[in-house]
DNA sequence: TAGATTGTTAATCGATTAACAATC
DNA sequence: TAGATTGTTAATCGATTAACAATC
């Protein structure tokens, strides 16, 4: 079996978009190929470093020339699957979950955006660009039978582990969770948790380091 | 000088908001202390890594009672720089911009969400909340005016790297960055990135690995 | 006192970097 | 050929864990 469906080390995962992120910016460049060198001035790691994490998921440098660009950008996209295509709800259509719909990030990624949930009757039937806003008494059912992998969880805080445990019991493998509620999950579920506020921690932390 | 105002290391900065997090949580309860064999069932990390941490910043613990939560998490308030008074702006009225006007985490941590800018005339005038929208061409003179610490950049890719030198001349001291491109600042100035689509990276890559 | 749990040291583990042979 | 740059090994660095004396 390929190295890139074994278990990928979590330090390299984290990685792997911020590569593809600065990739992308070169991809209408003339240049066709980019050295290690050249990456770790973008990224801010080292070019010891991006090779190593590299060749962890094979040989796509050409040696004295670099790595080819559009490939690695191809490899990447396939080592993190974006070719594999995934389907998403957002359950919650609050502030966070109406502005979760207008991101454009999914398609690139091979995500489609199947649906919006919400319990607000008055929100239940508007629609969001083209996503209409169902109820969640519909939402189980819609997870079994669109085949919905991941759901992003917008809800209140005090509703969120019920509304968590509901979705898996529905079958999503994975959730985005956006409510920060430290939540338990089955370890076969995938729980990539998005808590904004901890930014907000981070950069009082180091404002409070510098005038102290 | 005291041991909290030093360089804390980046990797104990990140811990701490995940601490803080779980210990408010319990706070209401009868239970005066926690140990950190509790705190690490609680988090996920292992209590000698929690005894480590919290030593960095001082003697929090009481030997065989543990931790006493409340004071605990006035420690962890004062280390993070909770009750020093921060300023914030959000730059960019979008869908994701209103989204962080209604965030909730703000006071808590010692931010005061001063205004919200856009170029949109649609816009300018609008009320979120109690907050107007200005126009982008106040930006600068309000960021001196209300001396603002931190801006939240919801622009759109095209004007983020302009918008943020415009707010770092201005004055600001730290950018939390939504837009998804690789600013460039000067290394005095604090970028806390917030790349939402990482989230959806990473949840790409671990599906894949697990159906190959 | 016996049991519990901290704070800290030493041991271990894992990640990063330096260095360089291979080779384009 | 000389110069450039990869892929990989060994050395280093840093973070985590194990262990335990101190002590409540």
């Amino acid at each position: 079996m390929d190295k890139r469906s074994e278990n990928i080390p979590n330090i390299i995962i984290r990685r792997l978009p911020i590569y593809y992120k600065h990739l992308k910016k070169l991809k209408n460049r003339a240049k066709e190929y980019i050295s290690s060198e050249e990456l770790a001035e973008l990224t801010g790691f080292s070019s010891s470093l991006i090779r190593k994490d590299l060749s962890y998921f094979g040989n796509f440098g050409r040696k004295s020339y670099g790595y080819d660009i559009y490939c690695l950008l191809q490899e990447l996209s396939i080592i993190m699957g974006f070719n594999h295509p995934k389907n998403l709800i957002i359950v919650g259509a609050g502030h966070l979950g109406q502005a979760l719909v207008h991101n454009k990030g999914y398609e690139e990624r091979g995500y489609k955006l199947k649906g919006v949930f919400d319990k607000n009757p008055k929100l239940i039937g508007l629609f969001l660009d083209d996503i209409k806003i169902r109820s969640v008494e519909e939402m189980c059912d819609f997870v079994k039978e669109e085949k919905i992998d991941i759901a992003a969880l917008t809800v209140p805080k005090g509703v969120a582990q019920k509304t968590a445990e509901l979705l898996i019991e529905a079958g999503v493998i994975g959730i985005w969770d956006f409510t920060e509620v430290a939540l338990k999950v089955p370890n076969n579920i995938l729980l990539e948790e998005q808590h904004i506020n901890e930014g907000l921690c981070k950069l009082s932390c180091k404002i409070n380091q510098n005038f102290n």
